[in-house]
DNA sequence: ATAGGGTTAG
């Protein structure tokens, strides 16, 4: 930092023109130039690179901005800046204007966000200042990077450079900050003190809690677009689709696919993915299908979709065959594409079909397992009820389990009774993650199914002295355009003597229908017919009742469960839907 | 020459 003087400034910009116009060699300049422009390989890159050594052009600034960004343009960065940085290199030549082609093209690989913040780093050390097209670049990459401070220092810079008023530098400042950990708030105080906001500002935040799950943060912040009358673009439209995926809010995610229609808002291939999307994930698989039928222009993505929509709702073998389709097609899946249809094995017990899978698609297609595709395998194995097995595959994974895979052994020990290895195993994953709630509610789960009492109690106590409460059950129902919210044994809908009058009912015809209660997840200290009256009150059963009552014979009912579904209201689910002949569909926001 | 989006196992 301390090299730049404006006197230094002054004597390059002088040698740079003096270079521009001693240059005797003009035809060979011109010549390169337009040699440079028809280049679309790599290889014409390094021979035309070459020819420029011969000729003595290297330090021609013209020709070296060319190079540059022909390079970087055709991803061949790395060997543009081997020339550009190499020691013997007239650093004379260095501009704003060649630094912001390499950030650029650094910005924009995925596996090189790193060398654009050093280029950055760079630009700054050698004097050159940035300018507000620089920013956008460096911001992106720190948004690649996800490193709250880092994206700080850079914010510290913008500010200092005065580029803090431009509404782009802005923008991508916000999205940044949502791609960092922890940075979500600091985004919003960007977004709510930018002095003018657009369509990409309001995406961008939307966007950023869409990403991290807080999904009625950004239906609120689209409502709140609506009222200050910035117009939605295609871009907006998708964050808030995936917000309905995510809670399961069909009858939002309908009303936006007609508001698209209605306000003409221009349908992309990924918006059609988007609605597509959401109607999966939503529970309305059919309607899914019907539209990605119906599609002229299809992505991977457009079929994955489908594929998780199908794995989602049990649908596994069409899932499989949806794939294999693809396949037929031409279409070559990617590492997404196999995590929705191992998903649809492990969802369907197809244990030998998902191996199989999983081999090909290392073999066959080159894709190394992520530590998603051994998540799959792992839940696949557990959910067969082959603990062991699981166990041994964990231990020979070449990756760090990661703590999600953890938990679904840990499941997987409580249900087929391996409480012992259970119980290391979470205390194990507790020394890693000491403030992750649901670690603690495994562990009291595994005591409670041991009948440690005392154990569970204090796990319990552990939780309360580190500030985190367990969140309670709850389930959501959209009915007529309103959103009805139970927890377990609520009494506090005006319609709720109805609605248990209408559970005890239920609960008389299931059990003519061979439904037995299973108490065997009621994880409280009560003797069993206690243990029954607690599962009668699941909030599951309170919605599921309600609706029942207030919407008409035969239409589908759909609920949505803050946590996991616990297997007595999913089997007493399947009885009520086959007595009372509706379909219900179960969306779950959480899964451990 | 400048900005924002989707699909991912429990």
């Amino acid at each position: 930092m301390q090299f730049p003087t404006i006197a230094a400034k002054l004597i390059r910009t002088v040698n740079a023109s003096t270079t521009r116009t001693t240059n005797n060699n003009r035809a060979a300049e011109q010549s390169c130039l337009s040699l440079l422009q028809a280049c679309n390989t790599v290889a014409k890159v390094v021979q035309l690179h070459a020819r420029i050594l011969k000729l003595g052009l290297q330090n021609n600034p013209l020709v070296l901005t060319k190079f540059t960004s022909t390079s970087s343009e055709l991803g061949a960065t790395d060997y543009a800046s081997s020339f550009l940085f190499c020691p013997d290199a007239d650093t004379r030549l260095y501009d704003t204007f060649l630094f912001n082609t390499m950030i650029r093209a650094y910005a924009q690989t995925s596996h090189s966000k790193n060398k654009a913040l050093c280029l950055y780093n760079g630009m700054l050390h050698f004097g050159i200042s940035p300018n507000k097209f620089t920013y956008p670049f460096v911001l992106k990459a720190c948004a690649g990077v996800g490193d709250l401070n880092v994206g700080k220092s850079v914010h510290g810079s913008v500010v200092k450079y005065g580029f803090d008023d431009d509404v782009h530098v802005l923008n991508t400042m916000v999205h940044m900050y949502c791609c960092c950990d922890g940075g979500i708030e600091c985004g919003r105080k960007v977004f709510e003190e930018m002095p003018k906001s657009d369509s990409v500002s309001w995406s961008a935040m939307i966007g950023g809690y869409a990403r991290l799950g807080l999904s009625t943060e950004a239906v609120g912040l689209f409502r709140k677009m609506q009222i200050e009358g910035v117009r939605p673009d295609e871009i907006t439209m998708v964050s808030v689709l995936s917000a309905c995926a995510d809670l399961g809010a069909l009858e939002l995610g309908k009303w936006v696919e007609s508001y698209i229609e209605k306000e003409g808002i221009q349908k992309t291939v990924e918006l059609c993915n988007a609605v597509i999307d959401m109607f999966a994930k939503c529970g309305d698989v059919d309607k899914a299908l019907k539209l990605f039928r119906n599609m002229s222009e299809k992505t991977i993505v457009s079929w994955t979709s489908v594929i998780v929509g199908l794995a989602m709702h049990g649908r596994g073998l069409e899932a499989i065959s949806l794939f294999e389709e693809m396949i037929g097609k031409g279409v070559t899946p990617d590492h997404v594409a196999f995590v929705g249809l191992l998903s649809a094995c492990s969802h369907s017990g197809l244990v030998e079909k998902g191996k199989s899978f999983f081999s090909i698609m290392t073999q066959e297609y080159g894709i190394a397992p992520r530590i998603e595709h051994y998540g799959c395998m792992v839940d696949m194995l557990c959910r067969t009820g082959l603990v062991n097995e699981a166990l041994e595959f964990v231990k020979k994974m070449p990756i760090e389990p990661n703590p999600i895979v953890m938990r679904t052994l840990i499941s997987a020990c409580r249900v087929h009774d391996e409480l012992k290895l259970g119980e290391s195993i979470t205390k194990l994953l507790i020394e890693n993650e000491p403030m992750h709630e649901s670690n603690y509610v495994l562990l009291s789960n595994i005591y409670a199914k041991m009948f440690h009492w005392e154990k569970k109690t204090k796990t319990r106590e552990a939780m309360d002295k580190k500030g985190m409460k367990k969140i309670p059950g709850s389930t959501m129902i959209e009915l007529d355009n309103q959103i009805y919210e139970f927890v377990a044994g609520d009494k506090s809908h005006e319609q709720y003597k109805e609605i248990y009058e209408m559970m005890d009912e239920m609960g008389r015809k299931m059990k003519r229908a061979g439904y037995v209660p299973s108490t065997s997840e009621v994880l409280l200290d009560i003797d069993e017919e206690d243990k029954e009256d607690a599962l009668n009150r699941h909030s599951e059963k309170l919605a599921i009742a309600f609706a029942l009552l207030n919407s008409p014979p035969g239409t589908p009912i759909r609920i949505v469960k803050n946590l996991r579904v616990c297997s007595d209201c999913h089997s007493a689910t399947k009885f009520i839907s086959k007595i009372y002949n509706r379909e219900i569909v179960i969306h779950s926001l959480k899964h451990s």
